[in-house]
RNA sequence: CGGGGCGUAGCGCAGUCUGGUAGCGCACCUGCCUUGGGCGCAGGGGGUCGCGAGUUCGAAUCCCGCCGCCCCGACCA
Protein backbone atom coordinates (compact mmCIF):
# COMPACT_ATOMS: atom_id res chain seq x y z
CA UNK A 1 0.00 0.00 0.00
CA UNK A 2 1.21 3.49 -0.93
CA UNK A 3 0.61 5.67 2.14
CA UNK A 4 0.06 8.67 -0.09
CA UNK A 5 -2.92 6.80 -1.56
CA UNK A 6 -4.23 4.99 2.15
CA UNK A 7 -6.23 6.45 4.48
CA UNK A 8 -4.48 7.26 7.67
CA UNK A 9 -5.38 10.21 9.79
CA UNK A 10 -2.18 10.32 12.34
CA UNK A 11 -3.20 12.92 14.88
CA UNK A 12 0.20 14.99 16.28
CA UNK A 13 -1.15 15.41 19.42
CA UNK A 14 -2.72 13.39 22.01
CA UNK A 15 -6.60 13.61 22.23
CA UNK A 16 -7.65 15.20 25.51
CA UNK A 17 -10.44 12.35 26.22
CA UNK A 18 -7.49 9.46 25.91
CA UNK A 19 -6.02 8.40 29.77
CA UNK A 20 -3.93 5.29 29.05
CA UNK A 21 -1.21 4.51 26.35
CA UNK A 22 -3.47 2.16 24.13
CA UNK A 23 -5.89 5.17 23.56
CA UNK A 24 -3.69 7.59 22.92
CA UNK A 25 -1.88 5.51 20.38
CA UNK A 26 -5.34 4.09 18.63
CA UNK A 27 -5.83 7.55 18.07
CA UNK A 28 -2.75 8.92 16.96
CA UNK A 29 -1.96 6.27 14.57
CA UNK A 30 -5.62 6.25 12.82
CA UNK A 31 -6.38 3.09 14.05
CA UNK A 32 -9.93 4.38 15.35
CA UNK A 33 -12.30 6.35 16.04
CA UNK A 34 -15.15 7.43 18.48
CA UNK A 35 -18.58 7.30 17.57
CA UNK A 36 -20.21 6.99 21.00
CA UNK A 37 -19.11 6.33 24.63
CA UNK A 38 -17.77 3.20 23.84
CA UNK A 39 -18.25 2.73 20.34
CA UNK A 40 -15.68 3.00 17.47
CA UNK A 41 -15.41 2.67 14.27
CA UNK A 42 -12.32 0.71 13.06
CA UNK A 43 -10.21 2.59 10.32
CA UNK A 44 -7.95 0.90 7.87
CA UNK A 45 -4.81 0.45 9.90
CA UNK A 46 -7.03 -0.29 13.41
CA UNK A 47 -8.99 -3.08 11.02
CA UNK A 48 -6.13 -4.90 9.49
CA UNK A 49 -4.77 -5.48 13.56
CA UNK A 50 -8.55 -6.88 14.24
CA UNK A 51 -8.87 -8.79 11.55
CA UNK A 52 -5.29 -10.49 12.41
CA UNK A 53 -5.85 -10.87 15.88
CA UNK A 54 -9.46 -12.18 15.02
CA UNK A 55 -7.86 -14.75 12.29
CA UNK A 56 -4.86 -16.12 14.74
CA UNK A 57 -8.30 -16.71 17.26
CA UNK A 58 -9.78 -18.57 14.84
CA UNK A 59 -7.46 -20.76 14.07
CA UNK A 60 -6.74 -21.85 17.22
CA UNK A 61 -10.68 -22.50 18.02
CA UNK A 62 -10.21 -25.07 14.81
CA UNK A 63 -7.50 -26.47 15.70
CA UNK A 64 -8.50 -27.36 19.43
CA UNK A 65 -12.15 -28.74 17.35
CA UNK A 66 -14.36 -26.01 17.84
CA UNK A 67 -16.50 -25.27 14.76
CA UNK A 68 -17.56 -21.83 13.65
CA UNK A 69 -21.00 -20.79 13.28
CA UNK A 70 -22.21 -17.10 13.00
CA UNK A 71 -25.56 -15.56 15.44
CA UNK A 72 -27.06 -12.35 15.15
CA UNK A 73 -26.51 -9.82 17.17
CA UNK A 74 -30.51 -9.23 18.10
CA UNK A 75 -31.93 -11.83 19.80
CA UNK A 76 -35.31 -12.38 20.86
CA UNK A 77 -35.96 -11.66 24.91
CA UNK A 78 -38.30 -14.64 24.93
CA UNK A 79 -35.08 -16.87 25.13
CA UNK A 80 -33.75 -14.90 27.87
CA UNK A 81 -36.83 -15.10 29.69
CA UNK A 82 -36.89 -19.35 29.66
CA UNK A 83 -33.35 -19.12 31.06
CA UNK A 84 -34.46 -16.22 33.30
CA UNK A 85 -31.66 -13.89 32.60
CA UNK A 86 -33.79 -11.59 30.94
CA UNK A 87 -34.07 -9.82 34.24
CA UNK A 88 -31.47 -10.77 36.14
CA UNK A 89 -29.14 -9.72 33.44
CA UNK A 90 -30.24 -5.93 34.53
CA UNK A 91 -29.58 -2.63 32.98
CA UNK A 92 -26.49 -4.06 31.57
CA UNK A 93 -28.11 -5.10 28.47
CA UNK A 94 -29.23 -3.19 25.57
CA UNK A 95 -33.34 -3.71 25.01
CA UNK A 96 -35.44 -3.00 22.30
CA UNK A 97 -38.29 -3.16 20.47
CA UNK A 98 -39.34 -3.97 16.80
CA UNK A 99 -42.15 -2.68 14.65
CA UNK A 100 -44.70 -5.11 16.07
CA UNK A 101 -43.37 -4.13 19.58
CA UNK A 102 -41.81 -7.01 20.45
CA UNK A 103 -39.25 -7.49 22.73
CA UNK A 104 -35.32 -7.72 21.33
CA UNK A 105 -32.02 -7.03 22.76
CA UNK A 106 -28.35 -6.52 21.01
CA UNK A 107 -26.44 -9.95 22.53
CA UNK A 108 -24.52 -9.06 25.57
CA UNK A 109 -23.26 -13.16 25.35
CA UNK A 110 -25.05 -15.94 23.38
CA UNK A 111 -25.13 -19.14 25.73
CA UNK A 112 -29.53 -19.24 25.67
CA UNK A 113 -29.00 -19.08 22.42
CA UNK A 114 -26.46 -21.17 20.99
CA UNK A 115 -28.41 -23.83 23.75
CA UNK A 116 -31.25 -23.46 21.86
CA UNK A 117 -29.62 -24.02 18.52
CA UNK A 118 -28.10 -26.96 19.57
CA UNK A 119 -31.09 -28.64 21.36
CA UNK A 120 -33.11 -28.22 18.71
CA UNK A 121 -29.88 -30.09 16.61
CA UNK A 122 -28.83 -32.88 18.67
CA UNK A 123 -30.95 -36.02 19.69
CA UNK A 124 -28.54 -38.70 20.54
CA UNK A 125 -25.25 -39.05 22.66
CA UNK A 126 -23.21 -39.64 19.69
CA UNK A 127 -23.95 -36.00 18.72
CA UNK A 128 -21.39 -34.74 21.78
CA UNK A 129 -19.05 -33.83 22.60
CA UNK A 130 -19.16 -30.47 20.06
CA UNK A 131 -17.49 -26.94 20.80
CA UNK A 132 -19.79 -24.65 18.60
CA UNK A 133 -18.51 -20.56 18.35
CA UNK A 134 -18.29 -17.62 16.77
CA UNK A 135 -17.16 -14.40 16.22
CA UNK A 136 -19.85 -11.37 16.80
CA UNK A 137 -20.03 -7.80 17.78
CA UNK A 138 -21.41 -7.85 21.73
CA UNK A 139 -23.44 -4.99 23.29
CA UNK A 140 -23.01 -4.46 26.66
CA UNK A 141 -24.08 -1.08 28.06
CA UNK A 142 -21.52 -0.49 30.26
CA UNK A 143 -22.26 1.77 33.41
CA UNK A 144 -18.91 3.92 32.40
CA UNK A 145 -17.05 2.79 29.03
CA UNK A 146 -13.64 4.08 28.94
CA UNK A 147 -10.31 3.08 28.25
CA UNK A 148 -11.17 3.03 24.38
CA UNK A 149 -11.30 -0.13 22.51
CA UNK A 150 -10.36 -1.65 26.49
CA UNK A 151 -13.68 -1.34 27.78
CA UNK A 152 -16.11 -0.05 25.18
CA UNK A 153 -19.76 -1.25 25.04
CA UNK A 154 -19.78 -2.27 22.17
CA UNK A 155 -17.27 -5.19 21.45
CA UNK A 156 -16.01 -8.00 18.88
CA UNK A 157 -15.29 -11.51 20.68
CA UNK A 158 -15.29 -15.04 20.39
CA UNK A 159 -17.62 -16.76 22.39
CA UNK A 160 -17.46 -20.77 22.67
CA UNK A 161 -19.73 -23.64 23.93
CA UNK A 162 -19.23 -26.61 24.42
CA UNK A 163 -21.56 -29.47 25.09
CA UNK A 164 -21.17 -32.87 26.75
CA UNK A 165 -22.46 -35.91 28.11
CA UNK A 166 -20.52 -35.99 31.78
CA UNK A 167 -18.72 -33.99 33.57
CA UNK A 168 -15.91 -35.50 33.05
CA UNK A 169 -16.03 -35.12 29.38
CA UNK A 170 -17.18 -31.74 30.29
CA UNK A 171 -14.08 -30.94 32.08
CA UNK A 172 -11.49 -32.07 29.05
CA UNK A 173 -13.69 -29.76 27.02
CA UNK A 174 -12.53 -27.03 29.57
CA UNK A 175 -9.39 -28.00 29.41
CA UNK A 176 -8.96 -27.96 25.49
CA UNK A 177 -10.13 -24.42 25.54
CA UNK A 178 -7.79 -23.81 28.42
CA UNK A 179 -4.81 -24.80 26.34
CA UNK A 180 -6.39 -23.30 23.05
CA UNK A 181 -6.22 -19.78 25.01
CA UNK A 182 -2.44 -20.55 25.99
CA UNK A 183 -1.69 -21.33 22.33
CA UNK A 184 -3.52 -18.37 21.28
CA UNK A 185 -1.90 -15.51 23.19
CA UNK A 186 1.33 -16.97 22.84
CA UNK A 187 0.92 -16.20 19.11
CA UNK A 188 0.27 -13.00 19.83
CA UNK A 189 3.26 -12.25 21.54
CA UNK A 190 1.93 -12.10 24.93
CA UNK A 191 1.74 -14.08 28.01
CA UNK A 192 -1.51 -14.27 29.56
CA UNK A 193 -1.55 -15.64 32.71
CA UNK A 194 -4.32 -18.35 33.56
CA UNK A 195 -5.97 -16.68 36.96
CA UNK A 196 -8.84 -18.53 39.12
CA UNK A 197 -12.03 -16.64 38.96
CA UNK A 198 -15.04 -15.22 40.17
CA UNK A 199 -17.72 -17.18 38.11
CA UNK A 200 -19.93 -13.79 38.17
CA UNK A 201 -23.23 -13.14 36.33
CA UNK A 202 -22.61 -16.13 33.81
CA UNK A 203 -22.44 -18.29 36.94
CA UNK A 204 -20.73 -22.36 37.16
CA UNK A 205 -18.53 -24.08 38.73
CA UNK A 206 -14.61 -23.59 37.56
CA UNK A 207 -13.54 -20.35 35.92
CA UNK A 208 -10.33 -19.07 34.97
CA UNK A 209 -9.47 -15.76 33.27
CA UNK A 210 -6.52 -14.86 31.24
CA UNK A 211 -4.71 -11.80 32.25
CA UNK A 212 -1.70 -9.84 30.23
CA UNK A 213 0.44 -8.20 32.51
CA UNK A 214 0.96 -4.47 31.53
CA UNK A 215 1.09 -1.70 34.01
CA UNK A 216 -1.92 0.02 33.37
CA UNK A 217 -4.07 -3.20 33.38
CA UNK A 218 -7.49 -3.00 35.83
CA UNK A 219 -6.67 -5.51 38.30
CA UNK A 220 -4.30 -6.32 40.48
CA UNK A 221 -2.31 -9.64 40.26
CA UNK A 222 -0.39 -11.50 41.92
CA UNK A 223 1.55 -14.69 40.83
CA UNK A 224 4.46 -17.14 40.85
CA UNK A 225 7.46 -15.64 39.03
CA UNK A 226 7.75 -19.51 37.42
CA UNK A 227 5.08 -17.96 34.52
CA UNK A 228 7.77 -15.94 33.42
CA UNK A 229 10.10 -19.20 32.55
CA UNK A 230 7.63 -21.47 31.34
CA UNK A 231 7.32 -22.49 27.96
CA UNK A 232 4.07 -20.87 26.55
CA UNK A 233 4.28 -21.92 23.43
CA UNK A 234 6.44 -24.47 21.76
CA UNK A 235 4.72 -27.40 23.27
CA UNK A 236 2.91 -29.89 21.42
CA UNK A 237 -0.32 -30.99 22.27
CA UNK A 238 -2.90 -33.72 21.03
CA UNK A 239 -5.93 -32.26 21.57
CA UNK A 240 -7.30 -35.68 21.92
CA UNK A 241 -5.18 -36.73 24.48
CA UNK A 242 -7.32 -36.61 27.93
CA UNK A 243 -4.36 -36.67 29.99
CA UNK A 244 -1.68 -34.75 28.01
CA UNK A 245 -4.57 -31.98 28.22
CA UNK A 246 -5.28 -32.45 31.40
CA UNK A 247 -1.23 -32.46 32.01
CA UNK A 248 -0.73 -28.68 30.71
CA UNK A 249 -3.93 -27.41 32.68
CA UNK A 250 -2.28 -29.09 35.70
CA UNK A 251 1.08 -27.43 35.62
CA UNK A 252 -0.16 -23.84 34.76
CA UNK A 253 -2.97 -23.97 37.51
CA UNK A 254 0.15 -25.44 40.45
CA UNK A 255 0.94 -22.60 40.08
CA UNK A 256 -0.05 -19.51 42.03
CA UNK A 257 -2.15 -16.72 40.27
CA UNK A 258 -4.38 -14.48 41.16
CA UNK A 259 -6.12 -11.34 40.99
CA UNK A 260 -7.05 -9.23 43.67
CA UNK A 261 -10.39 -10.39 44.37
CA UNK A 262 -9.34 -13.73 44.53
CA UNK A 263 -6.03 -13.41 45.92
CA UNK A 264 -5.33 -15.56 49.68
CA UNK A 265 -2.47 -13.97 51.12
CA UNK A 266 -1.77 -16.75 53.34
CA UNK A 267 -2.04 -19.18 50.68
CA UNK A 268 -0.03 -17.20 48.41
CA UNK A 269 2.90 -16.89 51.40
CA UNK A 270 1.94 -20.81 51.85
CA UNK A 271 3.11 -21.72 48.00
CA UNK A 272 4.93 -19.50 46.47
CA UNK A 273 8.58 -18.71 48.49
CA UNK A 274 9.45 -14.93 49.14
CA UNK A 275 12.05 -14.72 46.14
CA UNK A 276 9.40 -15.53 43.71
CA UNK A 277 6.17 -13.61 44.95
CA UNK A 278 5.18 -11.12 41.71
CA UNK A 279 3.16 -8.66 41.74
CA UNK A 280 1.31 -6.31 38.80
CA UNK A 281 -1.58 -5.54 36.87
CA UNK A 282 -3.08 -7.19 34.31
CA UNK A 283 -5.67 -6.76 31.69
CA UNK A 284 -8.08 -9.58 31.46
CA UNK A 285 -8.58 -10.88 27.67
CA UNK A 286 -10.21 -14.36 28.15
CA UNK A 287 -12.75 -15.79 30.59
CA UNK A 288 -13.09 -19.19 30.68
CA UNK A 289 -16.29 -20.97 32.45
CA UNK A 290 -17.45 -24.68 33.19
CA UNK A 291 -21.53 -24.12 34.74
CA UNK A 292 -22.38 -27.68 34.07
CA UNK A 293 -25.99 -28.00 33.48
CA UNK A 294 -26.93 -23.77 34.51
CA UNK A 295 -28.33 -23.39 31.25
CA UNK A 296 -29.00 -26.58 29.72
CA UNK A 297 -31.55 -28.02 32.13
CA UNK A 298 -33.92 -24.36 32.19
CA UNK A 299 -33.28 -24.86 28.20
CA UNK A 300 -34.03 -28.56 28.15
CA UNK A 301 -31.18 -29.20 26.37
CA UNK A 302 -30.59 -32.91 26.25
CA UNK A 303 -29.79 -36.34 24.36
CA UNK A 304 -30.66 -39.79 24.60
CA UNK A 305 -27.99 -41.68 26.37
CA UNK A 306 -26.60 -45.34 25.44
CA UNK A 307 -29.44 -46.52 27.74
CA UNK A 308 -32.39 -44.80 26.00
CA UNK A 309 -32.50 -42.22 29.16
CA UNK A 310 -32.65 -38.40 28.73
CA UNK A 311 -29.57 -36.73 29.75
CA UNK A 312 -29.40 -33.26 30.39
CA UNK A 313 -25.69 -31.70 28.73
CA UNK A 314 -22.83 -30.44 30.64
CA UNK A 315 -21.79 -26.97 29.10
CA UNK A 316 -19.18 -24.25 29.43
CA UNK A 317 -18.47 -21.07 27.68
CA UNK A 318 -15.02 -19.45 26.34
CA UNK A 319 -14.77 -15.71 25.53
CA UNK A 320 -11.77 -14.13 24.26
CA UNK A 321 -12.44 -10.30 23.90
CA UNK A 322 -11.05 -9.67 20.70
CA UNK A 323 -11.13 -6.04 20.45
CA UNK A 324 -9.59 -5.30 23.81
CA UNK A 325 -7.04 -7.47 22.75
CA UNK A 326 -5.87 -4.56 20.34
CA UNK A 327 -5.48 -2.43 23.18
CA UNK A 328 -4.02 -4.71 25.27
CA UNK A 329 -1.55 -5.99 22.78
CA UNK A 330 -0.25 -2.24 22.68
CA UNK A 331 -0.78 -1.33 26.24
CA UNK A 332 1.63 -4.39 26.88
CA UNK A 333 4.09 -3.14 23.52
CA UNK A 334 5.14 0.30 23.00
CA UNK A 335 7.33 3.11 24.08
CA UNK A 336 7.74 7.02 23.90
CA UNK A 337 7.46 7.08 20.29
CA UNK A 338 4.43 4.78 19.91
CA UNK A 339 3.16 1.46 19.33
CA UNK A 340 5.47 -1.66 18.73
CA UNK A 341 3.60 -4.54 17.00
CA UNK A 342 4.35 -8.08 17.26
CA UNK A 343 4.78 -9.46 14.14
CA UNK A 344 1.98 -11.77 14.08
CA UNK A 345 -0.66 -8.93 14.42
CA UNK A 346 1.27 -5.67 12.53
CA UNK A 347 -1.12 -3.88 10.19
CA UNK A 348 1.76 -4.56 7.47
CA UNK A 349 4.88 -6.38 8.48
CA UNK A 350 7.12 -3.76 6.39
CA UNK A 351 7.57 0.30 6.80
CA UNK A 352 9.19 1.37 3.15
CA UNK A 353 10.50 4.88 3.74
CA UNK A 354 11.52 7.56 0.74
CA UNK A 355 13.66 9.82 2.56
CA UNK A 356 13.65 11.84 -0.69
CA UNK A 357 9.89 11.26 -2.65
CA UNK A 358 10.68 13.48 -5.41
CA UNK A 359 14.06 12.17 -6.45
CA UNK A 360 14.17 10.45 -9.35
CA UNK A 361 17.07 7.81 -7.92
CA UNK A 362 14.95 7.42 -4.56
CA UNK A 363 11.83 6.80 -6.17
CA UNK A 364 13.09 4.13 -8.63
CA UNK A 365 15.18 2.41 -5.78
CA UNK A 366 11.89 2.51 -3.62
CA UNK A 367 9.30 1.41 -6.53
CA UNK A 368 11.22 -1.41 -6.83
CA UNK A 369 11.28 -3.08 -3.60
CA UNK A 370 8.04 -2.37 -2.95
CA UNK A 371 6.71 -4.15 -5.79
CA UNK A 372 9.26 -7.25 -5.28
CA UNK A 373 8.36 -7.31 -1.44
CA UNK A 374 4.55 -7.06 -2.79
CA UNK A 375 5.28 -9.90 -5.22
CA UNK A 376 6.80 -12.02 -2.20
CA UNK A 377 3.48 -11.17 -0.15
CA UNK A 378 5.29 -9.35 2.17
CA UNK A 379 2.95 -6.91 3.64
CA UNK A 380 4.48 -3.07 3.23
CA UNK A 381 3.52 0.23 3.78
CA UNK A 382 5.50 2.95 1.17
CA UNK A 383 5.43 6.19 2.27
CA UNK A 384 6.15 7.86 -0.50
CA UNK A 385 4.47 11.42 0.50
CA UNK A 386 6.03 14.36 -0.18
CA UNK A 387 7.11 15.02 3.26
CA UNK A 388 10.27 15.78 5.88
CA UNK A 389 12.35 12.64 6.34
CA UNK A 390 11.94 13.39 10.09
CA UNK A 391 7.97 13.35 9.91
CA UNK A 392 7.95 10.09 7.90
CA UNK A 393 9.88 8.67 10.93
CA UNK A 394 7.62 9.82 13.37
CA UNK A 395 4.93 8.32 11.83
CA UNK A 396 6.21 4.95 10.97
CA UNK A 397 7.34 5.08 14.55
CA UNK A 398 3.82 5.73 15.67
CA UNK A 399 2.24 2.87 13.92
CA UNK A 400 4.73 0.58 15.01
CA UNK A 401 5.57 -1.81 11.89
CA UNK A 402 8.13 -4.10 12.58
CA UNK A 403 10.46 -3.21 10.26
CA UNK A 404 11.39 -0.16 8.80
CA UNK A 405 13.26 0.28 5.50
CA UNK A 406 14.75 3.57 4.45
CA UNK A 407 16.47 4.56 1.22
CA UNK A 408 17.35 8.15 0.88
CA UNK A 409 20.43 9.75 -1.29
CA UNK A 410 23.22 9.11 1.52
CA UNK A 411 22.88 4.97 1.32
CA UNK A 412 21.99 5.30 -2.15
CA UNK A 413 25.62 6.38 -3.16
CA UNK A 414 26.81 3.06 -2.10
CA UNK A 415 24.08 1.13 -3.45
CA UNK A 416 22.12 0.56 0.50
CA UNK A 417 19.23 0.55 1.87
CA UNK A 418 18.76 0.85 6.03
CA UNK A 419 16.84 -1.57 7.68
CA UNK A 420 15.72 -0.81 11.15
CA UNK A 421 13.78 -3.27 13.63
CA UNK A 422 11.56 -1.07 15.73
CA UNK A 423 11.39 -3.42 18.84
CA UNK A 424 15.20 -3.47 19.57
CA UNK A 425 16.04 -0.17 17.19
CA UNK A 426 18.51 -2.04 15.68
CA UNK A 427 19.92 -0.96 12.17
CA UNK A 428 21.31 -2.72 9.91
CA UNK A 429 23.00 -1.39 6.32
CA UNK A 430 21.38 -4.05 3.64
CA UNK A 431 22.62 -3.68 0.21
CA UNK A 432 19.54 -3.17 -2.31
CA UNK A 433 19.25 -6.16 -4.05
CA UNK A 434 18.95 -7.98 -0.73
CA UNK A 435 16.09 -6.13 1.00
CA UNK A 436 13.57 -8.18 0.21
CA UNK A 437 15.67 -11.54 0.73
CA UNK A 438 16.15 -10.44 4.10
CA UNK A 439 12.19 -9.20 4.97
CA UNK A 440 10.69 -11.97 3.12
CA UNK A 441 11.21 -14.82 5.50
C1' C B 1 -26.00 5.45 39.41
C1' G B 2 -23.45 9.18 43.04
C1' G B 3 -19.35 12.96 42.81
C1' G B 4 -16.22 16.27 39.70
C1' G B 5 -15.01 18.52 34.96
C1' C B 6 -15.28 19.83 29.84
C1' G B 7 -17.96 21.16 24.95
C1' U B 8 -14.81 27.46 20.54
C1' A B 9 -11.63 25.02 12.85
C1' G B 10 -9.27 18.08 11.76
C1' C B 11 -6.10 18.00 16.74
C1' G B 12 -4.36 20.87 21.10
C1' C B 13 -5.86 25.36 23.35
C1' A B 14 -6.84 31.05 24.59
C1' G B 15 -11.02 34.24 24.83
C1' U B 16 -16.22 33.56 29.15
C1' C B 17 -15.09 36.32 35.42
C1' U B 18 -15.96 42.21 33.47
C1' G B 19 -21.32 41.31 26.80
C1' G B 20 -19.07 45.19 21.72
C1' U B 21 -16.27 42.62 14.29
C1' A B 22 -13.85 34.87 16.96
C1' G B 23 -8.08 34.22 17.95
C1' C B 24 -3.23 31.17 18.56
C1' G B 25 -0.10 26.64 17.59
C1' C B 26 -0.13 22.23 14.77
C1' A B 27 -2.51 20.11 10.55
C1' C B 28 -4.49 21.57 5.51
C1' C B 29 -4.14 24.43 0.34
C1' U B 30 -0.72 27.47 -3.32
C1' G B 31 4.28 28.95 -4.59
C1' C B 32 9.41 28.84 -3.62
C1' C B 33 13.03 26.31 -0.75
C1' U B 34 14.08 21.71 1.35
C1' U B 35 14.35 16.27 2.38
C1' G B 36 19.14 11.06 7.16
C1' G B 37 14.49 12.34 13.03
C1' G B 38 7.93 16.28 13.03
C1' C B 39 12.61 22.09 7.87
C1' G B 40 12.20 27.45 6.32
C1' C B 41 9.86 31.86 3.85
C1' A B 42 5.52 34.09 1.65
C1' G B 43 0.43 33.86 0.60
C1' G B 44 -4.33 31.37 1.63
C1' G B 45 -8.88 28.34 3.02
C1' G B 46 -11.73 26.58 7.01
C1' G B 47 -15.72 27.77 12.86
C1' U B 48 -24.43 28.37 12.83
C1' C B 49 -18.50 29.08 19.57
C1' G B 50 -22.76 21.39 21.54
C1' C B 51 -28.45 22.31 20.94
C1' G B 52 -32.87 25.16 22.25
C1' A B 53 -35.33 29.08 24.55
C1' G B 54 -34.54 33.86 27.09
C1' U B 55 -32.29 38.88 28.84
C1' U B 56 -30.06 42.87 25.85
C1' C B 57 -29.35 47.88 20.93
C1' G B 58 -25.79 43.80 20.86
C1' A B 59 -24.43 37.04 23.61
C1' A B 60 -18.86 32.31 22.71
C1' U B 61 -19.45 35.51 27.20
C1' C B 62 -25.29 36.57 31.41
C1' C B 63 -30.02 33.41 32.82
C1' C B 64 -33.01 28.76 32.11
C1' G B 65 -33.56 23.94 29.96
C1' C B 66 -31.56 19.92 27.25
C1' C B 67 -27.73 16.91 24.86
C1' G B 68 -22.89 14.93 24.36
C1' C B 69 -18.12 13.60 26.18
C1' C B 70 -14.25 12.82 29.92
C1' C B 71 -12.43 11.74 34.94
C1' C B 72 -13.05 9.47 40.25
C1' G B 73 -16.01 5.54 42.89
C1' A B 74 -19.50 0.48 42.93
C1' C B 75 -19.82 -3.65 38.05
C1' C B 76 -17.76 -6.19 33.32
C1' A B 77 -14.53 -9.87 27.51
Amino acid sequence: MRLSQYFLPILRDDPKEAEIASHKLMLRAGMVRQEAAGSYSWLPLGYRVLRKIEQIVREEQNRAGAIEVLMPTLQSADLWRKSGRYDAYGKEMLRIKDRQDRDLLYGPTNEEMITDIFRSGVQSYKDVPRNLYHIQWKFRDEVRPRFGVMRGREFLMKDAYSFDLTREAGQHSYNKMFVSYLKTFARMGLKAVPMRAETGPIGGKDSHEFLILAPTGESEVFFDKGFHDVDWQNFEIDYDNVEDVAGVVEKFTSMYAATSEMHDGADYEKRVPADRRMTGRGIEVGHIFFFGDKYSLPMGCEVQGPDGKKVVLQSGSYGIGVSRLVGGIIEASHDKDGIIWPEAVAPFKVGLINIKSGDAEADAACAKIYKALEAKGVEVLYDDRQQPGGAKFATMDLIGLPWQVIIGPRGLKDGIAEVKHRATGQRENVALDKVVEKLAG
